[in-house]
DNA sequence: CTCTTGACTGAGG
DNA sequence: GCCTCAGCCAAGA
């Protein structure tokens, strides 16, 4: 399902949309799917409206697992509450078991 | 075209 | 295992 036509952002958003339920994965798993593993951060920035594509963001973490773009939620624990409302334990800001969730797009798909 | 910003990552101390 | 530094790449001003 790689089409050209759609850009790099476009690109992110689909993979996340295909994000399974209870699962997560990380910037740089995304990125490196696109082809692109050193444009990890470019991830993150195209997740600025993931809210208005209906991305599932709160699905997408670092790769420790950890919360980081919680701030560019509603400003507070949003985030975690929609993951753990999904079966995902977290722990200040940090996914527990983070390595059974973790959803990898090169693997899966 | 150049400079800055960033929801990242890997390597080194 | 934690902290710091540097590299990487795309978009906006």
């Amino acid at each position: 399902m790689q089409q050209e036509t759609l850009n790099f952002f476009e690109k992110v958003y689909q993979v996340a949309l295909l994000i399974p339920y209870g699962r997560v994965t990380s910037y740089g798993a995304i990125a490196n799917y696109l082809g692109a593993s050193r444009s990890a951060r470019m991830v993150g920035y195209a997740m600025n409206g993931s809210v208005e594509k209906n991305v599932p963001a709160h699905r997408v973490v670092n790769r420790k697992g950890l919360l980081t773009g919680k701030h560019h939620f509603d400003g507070t624990n949003l985030m975690q509450q929609l993951l753990e409302s999904e079966g995902i334990q977290i722990m200040d800001n940090q996914i527990q078991d983070f390595d059974k969730v973790f959803w990898d797009p090169v693997k899966e798909l």
